[in-house]
RNA sequence: GCCCCCAUCGUCCAGUGGCCCAGGACAUCGCCCUUUCAAGGCGGAAACACGGGUUCGAAUCCCGUUGGGGGUGCCA
């Protein structure tokens, strides 16, 4: 390889993403937003803003059998959810095939291009043995006039080099006797993809090209294309960001890999958090830190800092960050974002919400989840009307306990003793499980499920105090009365 | 098959010839804190794929091997 993306050539490079560039986010509406795209959206996006240049999101949708609009608009919705925004665009290239049109009839014209008239079952029959993969240029030098039914293939020359000069790989060389004479615009009279992304980004004068690894085989074509409709203008400096893969190391598909934006949000990740962990994902700042603001991703971000290998996307690492940054929420913000998940039509206590009761809980909430959608379980039991305790956990620490009844017992007797709150609470339990040699956290754990109904959750003094005096003698109550009907 | 890319702890990164018997984070294990669970603190285990060079000196440079991945469509 020519790996080396140093000296010289860095600089020269670097130098040329000096001023204002102008990259674009091209995703195909073929399927739902995954990581991998918003990864590489995000690197264009951190890249132009940096540098104060321009964004440009353009919708590749020549394919007209695959694509959908209602993909787009899931596109667009992810990439509104994690704030980056455009400058330019949504540009649809369904709606240009005036200029690729125009583009293939002066390759013909110019004799760059020609008509071929073989079926893709042709080509392969004719193929099947050759070293060299691809079209065998069969209609070359035919002379079949450009028509319906006749795609029309680029002349790739016989010889000598194509680079691509990559500001992560380095200069990248593919010997033009490797490409074949691709088509550049269907027998239908479509585009194909290389054609029309090297008309936009002609148009839009891109100046550097930032997307995934997996098009770095096809950029050669996009370089002689270039050269040819170019008039002599400087190609684009390219950025081939390293795959995101799933845990056997294969790129991440939309079909097998359950990776959609939208599910992320949905499940309860924080926007920000999203941004953060995937800004790491092949690249990092100069200092090592790990936790960075939208802005001081924007100020340290260098495209020519990315590393070259593919990156797992690890869930668990995700959710630290998002961990990190919900903790980091004031306990307004906190509320508001878990609202959504509250208020969803699937939680047991719909429409029984108290804001008061919200407030005092949010502090204790926000420690302990990783992820927003963990919010509605933690304080069920402060709305959950008719209340019981969750099977497993009254048959493990009540009906299990021998010491239970008494605990409860005692308990409920103490709290004639204190004023109701944390403190007292917290002081009449810890009396009660003196009196029975048991630790704090043993005795602990009747109460707790008989007023919260499970055995983890939110700390048990602060929680019985926002649910008031009566509810807990009531549920203590009821409990102890349920153990003693069952002997 | 052919073309191209990649190769540091399980994972994500740091490391651009000596500061590295390799550093941070996630995960993991142990301990501490503790009313559960988290969070937090402390500590442990854990990697330069292999083989040749170059050099006084290589995780860092070169070559090869192996392994992995991507592409190979009239998909993007």
């Amino acid at each position: 390889m020519d790996g080396s993306v140093g000296g010289e050539r860095l600089a020269t490079l670097v130098r040329m993403s000096e001023g204002a560039p102008r990259v674009r986010f091209a995703p195909s509406p073929t399927g739902y937003f995954h990581v991998g795209g918003a990864r590489t959206a995000l690197y264009n996006w951190l890249f132009a803003r940096r540098l104060g240049g321009q964004f440009v999101l353009r919708i590749e949708d020549t394919d007209r059998e695959r694509s959908d609009p209602a993909w787009t608009d899931g596109i667009l919705s992810a990439l509104r959810w994690l704030g980056i925004d455009w400058d330019e665009g949504p540009i649809h290239q369904s709606e240009r095939r005036a200029g690729y049109e125009a583009a293939a009839r002066r390759l013909f014209a110019e004799g760059r291009a020609y008509a071929c008239d073989c079926t893709p079952d042709e080509v392969r029959a004719r193929t099947a043995g050759n070293p060299v993969p691809g079209y065998d240029g069969h209609c070359r030098a035919r002379g079949l006039e450009p028509g319906p039914g006749r795609a029309l293939r680029f002349k790739v020359p016989d010889e000598g080099t194509t680079v691509v000069c990559d500001l992560v790989r380095g200069d990248v060389e593919f010997a033009n006797a490797t490409i074949e004479d691709f088509v550049v615009q269907k027998s239908n009279g479509d585009a194909l993809f290389v054609l029309a992304v090297v008309v936009d980004d002609l148009d839009l004068r891109i100046t550097h090209v930032v997307r995934g690894e997996e098009h770095l085989p096809t950029t050669p074509k996009a370089v002689l294309l270039w050269e040819a409709l170019g008039d002599g203008r400087p190609l684009p400096v390219f950025a081939h960001l390293p795959i995101l893969v799933n845990e056997q190391r294969q790129k991440l598909s939309k079909r097998r890999d359950k990776v959609a934006v939208e599910d992320y949000r949905d499940a309860g990740y924080l926007p920000e958090a999203m941004v953060n962990y995937l800004a790491l994902l092949g690249w990092a700042p100069a200092d090592g830190r790990e936790v960075l603001t939208r802005d001081e991703l924007v100020a340290e971000f260098r495209l020519e800092d990315v590393n070259r290998s593919p990156a797992f996307f690890d869930l668990k690492r995700l959710g630290h960050f998002n961990g990190v940054y919900v903790r980091a929420l004031g306990d307004d913000a906190f509320l508001a974002a878990s609202r959504p998940f509250l208020e969803a039509p699937d939680v047991p206590f719909a429409g029984r919400l108290d804001d008061q009761v919200l407030a005092r809980l949010a502090p204790l909430a926000k420690e302990r989840v990783a992820t927003l959608s963990e919010v509605p379980d933690l304080v069920a039991f402060a709305f959950v009307e008719p209340f019981d305790p969750d099977p497993g956990a009254y048959d493990k620490a009540i009906a299990g306990d021998d010491a239970a009844p008494e605990i409860l017992e005692r308990f409920l007797a103490g709290l004639d003793t204190v004023p109701f709150g944390a403190d007292g609470l917290r002081s009449v339990l810890t009396g009660v499980a003196d009196a029975l040699g048991r630790k704090l956290a043993k005795a602990q754990a009747p109460v707790r499920v008989a007023t919260m109904g499970r055995p983890i959750g939110l700390p048990l003094f602060e929680s019985l105090e926002v649910l008031g005096e009566a509810t807990v003698r009531a549920r203590v109550g009821a409990a102890l009365a349920r153990r003693r009907g069952e002997g």
